[in-house]
Parts: C-alpha cells; sequence; structure tokens
DNA sequence: CTGCCGTCCGACCGATCGGTCGAAGCTCGA
DNA sequence: TCGAGCTTCGACCGATCGGTCGGACGGCAG
C-alpha cells in the first residue's frame, strides 16, 4: 500500500468528489465537531448536494470515521519512521516529537479533530464497527510508539521514573491541545512563512520542555518535589 | 449539598431544580459537548419536562454559558491564592499545577467541559454575549496568573528562556488533556479511594514534569535540541 | 376565600436533522 | 444506437431540534 500508482489511481479512480467531500468535511468536523455539522452543509460546501453526498458515504459516522482515519493514517505515515532507528531514548523522544508537531502543523485541522477524537469516543458507547475498531487500532498504534519510546528510557535510566502510560497523555495532551489552540489554529489558517517560523520555534521550545522534563535529573539539582 | 454557609443560602434562594439542572447538563455537555445535548434530555434527567427547563434559563446558550460560569469560578476559586503569596516562581508554578489538578479532579466532567470549551468557542464566533464576555474574561484572568507566574520566572532566569504565552498552552493543554482522558474520567467516575490516590501521583508526575522541565538548566547538560 | 405569583407541564410551532427513493443526466463499451 | 452503470439531484420521510404559549397546580398575603 505504499507504491506511487497503486494509490494514486486508487484515489483518483474514486472520483474528485469523495476526496472533495473528505476535505470539507475535516475542516468543518475539526471546527464544529461531529454533532455540530450537518451532512447537508458539509454536501454543500463541497458543491454538491446532501442526496449525492449519501452516495459516496452510506450514512454521516461512516463519513465521519473517512475522515478520522485519513488524518490518523497521515499521523501515522509520519510517526512511523521514528520507531525503528537507534537506541538512544532521547533522540527517538526529540523526532517522535517532532514528527507529531510536523503532522499537526501539516493541516491547521489535524490538532482539533484529533483532540475531539481523543476524548470524544466515549460519546458513542456503542460504536463496534469496524472501521472504529480500526481507528482505534491505529490510534493504539501510534499511542503505543511513545509509550515504548518512554518506557525504554525509564528503563535504561535516561529519563525519570514515571509512569509512561501517563506521560503519555501529558506529552500528547500538551502538543495536541498546544496546536488546537485558537489564536495558533488562526495563524496557520492565514499566514504561510510567518506560520513556518512559528512552527519552528515552538517546537523548539515543547520538545525542549519535554527533554529536560523527562531526563533523569543529573543530580544536584535539589528540586524536590515534595509539597 | 456541601456547605452550610452563606453562599448557601444564596444557591439555595434559587429553588432546588436550578441547581439540579446545573449539575445534570453540566455532566452531559461534559460527555457529548455543546451540540450533542438536547435541551429535552438536560431537562428529564434533572427531573423536570423541557418547558420547565426555559422556565429557569431563556435558552440553551444560557445554560451553557451558566454550567461554563460555574466551572470557570470553581476553578478560579482554587486557582487565585496561588497568585500572591511569595516570590519564588518555582513553587508558585508547582502550587499553580497543584491547585489546578485539584479543581480539575474534584469533578470529573470539569476537564471535559473545560477542554471543549477552551478551544470550542471558535465555532460561536458571534457571541458577544454579555455572560460570553464574561467568560472569556475569567479565562482571560486564570491564563493570566501562570503567565505572570511563567514570564517572572524567565526574567528571574529560573526558568529557560521560552515564550511564557506558548507554554501556558503547553501546560494547560497537558494538565487538562491528562485529566479529560478516557480512563482516567472513567476512573474518577467510579473509584473514589483508588482514584484519589491517582491523583495523587499523578499531581506528582505533572508537576515533577514541568518542574524540570522549565527549570533553567544546570549547565553541563549538553542536550540541544537543534535537528 | 380570593387573588397573586412562581413553578410546572402538555401541546404546539417552524426549522432542521439524518436518511431514502426514483428519476433524470452522464459516459462509455458493445 | 442502445442500454449499463455511475453520479447527481429534488422531493419527501419521520424524528428531533430549540423555543413559545396558555393553562393547571400550589403556597401565601390580603
Amino acid at each position: 500500500m505504499n507504491d506511487p500508482s497503486d494509490r494514486a489511481v486508487e484515489s483518483q479512480a474514486a472520483h474528485a468528489s469523495h476526496h472533495k467531500i473528505l476535505e470539507v468535511a475535516e475542516m468543518l468536523f475539526a471546527r464544529r465537531g461531529f454533532s455540530g455539522v450537518g451532512v447537508r452543509e458539509v454536501a454543500e460546501t463541497a458543491g454538491l448536494s446532501k442526496s449525492s453526498l449519501f452516495h459516496h458515504f452510506r450514512n454521516k459516522v461512516e463519513l465521519y470515521e473517512a475522515v478520522l482515519a485519513r488524518v490518523l493514517a497521515r499521523i501515522e505515515d509520519r510517526l512511523s519512521p521514528t520507531l525503528s532507528d537507534d537506541e538512544r531514548c532521547r533522540e527517538r523522544l526529540d523526532r517522535w516529537i517532532d514528527a507529531l508537531i510536523d503532522a499537526l502543523a501539516e493541516h491547521p485541522t489535524t490538532a482539533r479533530l484529533l483532540l475531539r477524537a481523543l476524548f470524544e469516543d466515549d460519546d458513542r458507547p456503542s460504536e463496534p464497527s469496524a472501521a472504529g475498531k480500526d481507528l482505534q487500532a491505529t490510534l493504539g498504534r501510534i499511542i503505543e510508539g511513545l509509550t515504548g519510546i518512554l518506557a525504554a528510557g525509564v528503563e535504561q535510566g535516561v529519563f525519570r521514573a514515571v509512569s509512561s502510560a501517563h506521560t503519555v497523555q501529558t506529552v500528547i495532551g500538551a502538543t495536541v491541545y498546544h496546536f488546537a489552540s485558537g489564536d495558533f489554529g488562526a495563524e496557520l489558517c492565514g499566514g504561510s512563512l510567518v506560520a513556518r517560523d512559528a512552527v519552528r520555534q515552538r517546537k523548539r521550545e515543547v520538545k525542549a520542555l519535554f527533554h529536560h522534563g523527562l531526563a533523569a535529573v543529573p543530580a544536584g539539582a535539589g528540586a524536590g518535589g515534595a509539597t
């Protein structure tokens, strides 16, 4: 599923509308959430009628899941190459965060959509659909990547002794929320070169924050967290 | 249900239904968001009919804003005493995060509701209602508190030279997302004593993370973030 | 007892929701 | 030229949306 030929044919064959709908839906769902967007709005923004949209996607949740799947796949594509290279956990963590930020900054909508999906899936408790399971699996794989890096770091004594499972939530939450947050999204929507610089600066800051925050304290720094 | 003090009279005068509605609405809005909850559901869960609810709140957004105002006030109550005491920024940061986590852990719904409100307000671009402005102001005050702590720390050389405005987003995002995240919310909803311990552990971890992450690097640690 | 007032409710409103259906137009191979 | 097979669409469906209205119930001062 990597040859440019196959995928191009696949994506192209399923006419342009399909793609356009997904793009529009991604933007709208990111902005107003699943319940806040009507299929009519999606369809007409994409340039066709509601009935036509239902010809491409059986129902609303299938459309939503398709959007989510695309976004998650995009993120996983960015993240997967950071998992296998060397064994130095600090660099791996840096690269992982780097890749996540790149993925989030790629489209300004991604962070918001992901943030919603990450803690909104509890909304629909009864959706054991195949696609839903697939999304869950992809998300699990992504999270597992970071968990592995953190756990390895802790085990090797490179990171402080933190609960890697909890820390994953903190890191992802910080990063995703950071890029979902209002003014930055606005910046990204508007500017382009300016936004590039902003991304780079924030990337550096976020990376450094966790780099230092997780590093096994080099002793001497008497900053005990006792309260 | 807790304090028999002066404020209780105030809340009590505006009959029990009012309070019950707010509680139910907070839970539902936290779970499914503004658009995902109908006033009918709120009303009937609170034990009355839709028309009766509209006797207490003029419309849905007023109800939503009331819920948000209550939550924000609760958070501000916790956060305000951390702003004035001493001048040691690291301790102030610790206490601020402490208080935020306490506020978030108080009710399991708080984090989700806040997380939604924090980046969903862009959904309704045209709501310059008085109450809306008030919410924005309260939120601004809260954020300003952390911004001040960070800025002071950077100025004094206690923290690394980070953009305090951006770091605020990271800290708040990490914390709020952390407590909004699925399994933990579930834990909190169910258990009580176990949850207490979990809160304490996570509090320690989150605090330590930012404590170390923001601390001015004690030199010698050659962890340049260059890529 | 009689009004008054705050609470509650059933009935109802127009609008919109997600979704279906059948008929048009389209291209393209036979 | 003729269907076959997509895609698109308008019309329509029942359900639900947020919100209104007028009246019923109950306590309380006169």
